[in-house]
RNA sequence: GGUCUGGUAGUUCAGCUGGUUAGAAUACCUGCCUGUCACGCAGGGGGUCGCGGGUUCGAGUCCCGUCCAGACCGCCA
């Protein structure tokens, strides 16, 4: 062993021992006769000291110590006689004998502490570096920890951990695939996968009951904060259960998780209907850190004589507590902008103050009198000094802009706080979802999705709106805002299975080509099951109080799917293409 | 495919309505310093102002294009 101790394990009980510890320079004081010397590794940091009254030799090899170089110093541990209470090994010094340079550092070109002076791409393209750093060795190694729980948590329940093939097939439904030329079949292609989901299903038809797998997923998409093109999925079949047995364990998963590694007790977590979250939040990932749910003012404000809400589908608005003296009337024009800002797009924004003193003051005040907006106030239960801000026109797209308003007026009062963690199931999910490009109906979790018991029959001899009210025994996770996970009960009858398809726009041929296999598979016993994924990225970020995924995985990607520091993806040459049978004609 | 923000020293940034030799902090180098832990003090080096074009007597600054980065919308069965 090059050493004997980490660089975060000696305390005072070590006082009088000699002592060999390595690691990186974090900084180097100087004093002329008197150095002292920063030393750190993942577990915390040490102080050497190097004193001319030693040995001269010694303590001018350590004046030339830059930062990052990395060392091996063998000393005696003292008390210090300036205790440095902020380190946990502030106590204590090396009296350092010997010392050896493992290997030098060019300057690194940001600083490698947990507050780094240096930028994004900068710490991507020197990714090596900034995996130095404490807090984003927090982070991966936190990562770690619930990997290894979530197996944990899983095998104890008699999960199987089955490795699924990565080389699979291409199918154009869904999020595009990334591809993999075939050097052995000339002109035919490989897929990587976007989820194991067909392969997870048949493990079902094999009988292993309960299945598992952290897996690596990718999907070709533009890429976000949370959104990488490989991403990494807890991924999860069971077979002979409901819907109900599965969301009861993948809660336990989720409050075992918290408990074990944030000390967090969650409490059982709500359900709510898709539509139910749709109207009450216009949002199927509602942030329940706060209330502020949509109140429908739609019967009372219309016939008025405001033309605006008299053509509008609907009117809904939400209340913000104590707000009415906040906003000045530039505050509420500011806010108006905001919302017409082409990502959102409202056309306008209506309040009603409701000021402490009990007066009434309101954009539509010339249309409504203080009694009628008496009435609106009443209806959201409003207070002296509250404030209502209503939208009105199209369904889904007011639900839609007033769901920004809501979380926009969440974080600026402040309700949306790190700490706080609110769980909730969303179910009954849409079978189905009207796409405008294609004009025909897309899967909106996917085509493996069972409809509910109830709504089977209706399947395919429905109009449109009846497809359209199609429910599925689907559901997802959500924590915060943020989907967490989703799963459905999975069709397991092969007559069920192609009838989908059909709905789906497929013909028995593509059906066959594509997933001849699977329904194949249910032909030979199939039993009833069902699923779920959580994306693990996602929940390490969101635990931590996190938006963004990449800080999380230790090699990520950045917004144009690049990889930085090792420069992919990358022209290949002639000869390679040449081996995989292709030939480039770019259209760029 | 689209919208927005940014690109100036190794790094993080300032640089107003165009006007001398482009600044600060920090990092780096040299010297001094025996109790620092953001050490201190003195001195020094360091710039294709992303790139290309245009307007102008004059462009870091204005205009057009382009590249790169970030955030978001579309997209993500």
């Amino acid at each position: 062993m090059l050493r004997t101790h980490t660089c975060g394990e000696l305390r005072m009980e070590h006082v009088g021992e000699e002592v060999t510890l390595t690691g990186w320079v974090q900084s180097n004081r100087n004093f002329g006769a008197l150095t002292f010397i920063d030393v750190r590794d993942r577990y915390g940091i040490t102080q050497l000291v190097f004193n001319e009254d030693g040995d001269a030799d010694l303590s001018a090899k350590a004046q030339k110590l830059g930062r990052e170089f990395v060392v091996q110093a063998t000393g005696k541990v003292r008390e210090r006689s300036n205790k440095n209470p902020d380190r946990a090994t502030g106590d204590i010094e090396i009296d350092v004998q010997s010392m050896e340079v493992l290997n030098a550092s060019k300057v690194p070109p940001f600083t490698i502490e947990a507050e780094t002076d240096g930028g994004e791409d900068l710490r991507m393209k020197y990714r090596y570096l900034d995996l130095r750093r404490t807090p984003v060795q927090e982070n991966i190694i936190f990562r770690s920890k619930l990997a290894i729980e979530t197996r944990k948590y899983l095998s104890d329940l008699e999960f199987v951990e089955v490795e699924t093939p990565v080389l699979i097939k291409s199918t154009p439904e869904g999020a595009r695939d990334f591809v993999v030329p075939s050097r052995m079949n000339p002109g035919q292609f490989y897929a990587l996968p976007q989820s194991p989901q067909t392969f997870k299903q048949l493990l079902m038809v094999s009988g292993f009951d309960r299945y598992f797998q952290i897996v690596k997923c990718f999907r070709d998409e533009d890429l976000r904060a949370d959104r990488q093109p490989e991403f990494t999925q807890i991924d999860c079949e069971m077979a002979f259960v409901t819907q109900e047995s599965i969301l009861q364990t993948f809660e336990g998963l989720t409050k075992y998780l918290f408990k074990t590694l944030k000390g967090i007790e969650l409490s059982d977590f709500p359900r709510m209907t898709y539509d139910e979250a749709m109207r009450l939040y216009g949002s199927d990932k509602p942030d329940l850190r706060f209330d502020m749910p949509f109140v429908d003012f739609t019967e009372l404000g219309q016939n008025k004589g405001f033309a605006v809400f008299d053509n509008a589908e609907i009117i809904i608005g939400i209340k913000a507590d104590g707000q009415a003296s906040g906003y000045s009337n530039k505050d509420i024009k500011k806010l108006t902008e905001w919302m017409q800002r082409p990502q959102i797009g409202a056309k306008g924004l209506v309040y009603v103050k409701y000021n402490g003193d009990g007066s009434i003051k309101s954009s539509v005040g010339k249309f409504f009198d203080d009694e009628q907006l008496k009435t609106w106030l009443d209806l959201a239960d409003a207070k002296p000094g509250d404030m209502l801000l209503l939208l009105s026109g199209e369904t889904d797209a007011t639900r839609k802009q007033l769901n920004e308003l809501r979380l926009e007026m969440g974080t600026r009062m402040n309700l949306r706080k790190k700490g706080d963690f609110k769980p909730l199931w969303v179910v009954d999910f849409p079978l189905l979802e009207w796409d405008e490009d294609s004009e025909r109906f897309h899967a909106m979790h996917h085509p493996f999705t069972s409809p509910k018991k109830d709504d089977m029959e209706r399947m395919l001899d429905g109009d449109h709106e009846t497809m359209k009210a199609l429910r599925a025994d689907a559901y997802d996770l959500v924590i915060n805002g943020a989907e967490i996970g989703g799963g459905s009960i999975r069709i397991h009858d092969r007559e069920l299975q192609s009838r989908n398809f059909k709905l789906l726009g497929f013909t028995p041929e593509e059906a066959e080509a594509q997933f001849g296999f699977l329904l194949g598979a249910f032909e030979y016993g199939a039993p009833p099951h069902g699923g779920i994924a959580f994306g693990f990225d996602r929940l390490c970020a969101v635990m931590n109080g996190q938006h963004s995924i990449r800080d999380f995985i230790a090699f990520p990607k950045n917004n144009q799917g690049r990889d930085m520091m090792i420069d992919a993806p990358s022209p290949i040459d002639r000869e390679q293409l040449s081996e995989l049978h292709l030939d480039l004609d770019l259209k760029v």
